[in-house]
DNA sequence: ACTATATGAGATAAAAAGGTCTTAATATAT
DNA sequence: ATATATTAAGACCTTTTTATCTCATATAGT
């Protein structure tokens, strides 16, 4: 019931995409590695596997780099979940129990269930660019940096 | 906003305690990490550490072993995460970022801070004896093994 | 064609988490 | 006192996760 970093890493600059760049407008590795503050050698293998995957879109070359199709603006932050980290740790019992449901529950089973259900409604039954939408128009930064009040 | 498996083995061997061990009747690692099946040596070192924070107890020699005092039994679920994991975890943003609050909420703050309090109110708000004493009421066997039907 | 600039792929390294082993210390029972 | 059962402590090993490095490949612009 938990993602890696690796997933986090995934989540955020996937959005960044879908908020800065388009087929015209590839952005690098590089450049948004540096806006939202994670690794850039790490980011780069992971969205290797986001573009094999069929999550995000790349081309190389100069003026090359990342971007989402109108297909990738259709995926869901689930999608990229499953694709980092798989499905079955979102899915583990809270207390690592090997058989927990709601017939077997663990102490906070119906708790976890509730929170699962809320948080598939924006990871699963939104897509990319739906959430980005809703994250650009409520004037959200989603990136690792401090952000520091402007003097 | 997850707990590491260390944290995990001390939960369910704590309450295994709460239920089967008292101070006339000690428990050795070897029969609770057999009865919950977590490996032995794992978990000799969470006990170690356990008896150093005061959340559980201990006697050496023949007849020893862990169990808890009336004192031991008042520590809560989240006293044991905070003795293995730290706190900082459990508090976490569920997509990592820095700054993640009311006032500047990720796209899922809201939802983490609804089930971050009502498992609070489980791990923080009850004792261990408590939260025992429901889960036995309940039936619950708190364990990794694989219940198996019986034949 | 050449050069510069990207990503792709695979090997490698470092850090963290999970797990084991060995020896010492201590308490009990005889 | 001695043997035995148990925890305590610390070193050690393994696996997974996170992160880096190097070289190959593709593309655009000149």
């Amino acid at each position: 019931m938990m993602l890696s970093r690796a997933s986090k890493y995934a989540i955020l600059s996937t959005l960044y995409l879908a908020e800065h760049a388009n087929e015209n407008r590839k952005i690098s590795v590089k450049v948004i590695a540096e806006s939202i503050d994670v690794p850039s050698p790490f980011l780069a293998k992971l969205f290797q596997q986001l573009v094999k995957g069929k999550i995000i879109s790349s081309t190389k070359g100069p003026n090359g780099g990342f971007y989402l199709t109108k297909k990738n603006q259709k995926k869901s932050v689930l999608d990229i979940i499953e694709n980092i980290d798989g499905l079955i740790k979102i899915n583990e019992c809270f207390l690592g129990l090997n058989e927990c449901d709601g017939s077997n529950p663990c102490p906070v089973h119906f708790i976890v269930e509730r929170f699962k259900n809320s948080i598939f409604e924006k990871f699963r039954d939104k897509n990319i660019m739906e959430l980005s939408e809703e994250i650009v128009a409520n004037g959200r930064k989603l990136t690792l940096k401090d952000i520091s009040p402007e003097v």
